[in-house]
DNA sequence: TGCAAATATATGTACATACATTAAATGTTG
DNA sequence: CAACATTTAATGTATGTACATATATTTGCA
């Protein structure tokens, strides 16, 4: 449906806060899908972006300042949501020896396991861009990079 | 710059997955411009939306219902974004005569003068989309009603 | 060494989001 | 018309977001 139906606003200043809208709009209509998969295995997209870093960074531990350099949401809480994920004993968080400000945070095997789980479930991919050909995937990364340049 | 810069991840599955993130990211980068112009003005982004929508069907009131057909994210809590705005002095709530479960929401004047000091200070312009040319805006807005399908 | 600045994380507060539940008013139908 | 279903909005709870502030540790340097 295009954007104009879905918020009922048949029209808009120009190009640019049509796209502006729908950008935003979209981001939302697939976070509500990707929150929807992630409910049946019990975390969120953030605590499944977080179990991401980890696995990526397995067996070596990150810290939090590592997570929120990568996570989407740069300014989001990282303690507060590693603190659901030790909750659930996904993650494990002890001290770091050789500095004891900094945090040590790691995967648990049952959060590998979760993550096994969630990509043989093949549920993520039907969330994603499946209706956008290669080339159409690849044009629209070049105009978000641009936007934001 | 790239998305695999800004979060760090020098390679993705695919492009599928690459845009995905990306449309996440910027959505939310974007996200965080907008609301600083708004806190200038001492509102939310979604108090924002709701305000324009108000001023759309000024000086008709509109429902709660209308609210959440015409927001950008549609599982919001109207009811109670409708309350900081009241609190505020920018809207007025009523219970509507010809139907008593329903409530009625106007802008106030206050409220209009707030939208016309946001539109004059140009400052969402700025926010905008403005590295895309009219083409690429346009293309953008294709790709994503494409996602939505 | 000692003290200020920087670093790493955690916490407090206000707001928003997501979803379930509740409460009141209205519609429907046997 | 009475019982039940539907509609409309508000509320409860858990989580996340945005930003300011606090606390502990380390670093730099006078």
């Amino acid at each position: 449906m295009k954007i104009e139906d879905e918020i009922k606003q048949p029209v808009f200043k120009d190009n640019h806060q049509k796209s502006y809208i729908n950008l935003m709009y979209t981001a939302g209509w697939l976070g509500l899908r990707q929150a929807a998969v992630f409910r049946e295995f019990g975390i969120t997209a953030p605590q499944y972006n977080v179990l991401r870093i980890l696995r990526g960074q397995h067996p070596k531990p990150a810290t939090v300042n590592l997570l929120i350099e990568r996570m989407l949401d740069k300014t989001s809480n990282a303690s507060r949501i590693v603190d659901k994920l030790e909750a659930k004993q996904f993650v494990t968080r002890t001290v770091c020896p050789n500095n004891r400000r900094a945090v040590d945070i790691c995967i648990t095997e049952a959060g590998l396991d979760l993550l096994r789980r969630i990509d043989a479930s093949g549920l993520i991919e039907q969330v994603g861009l499946r209706n956008l050909s290669d080339e159409e995937a690849a044009e629209l990364s070049r105009l978000l990079d641009k936007i934001r340049d």
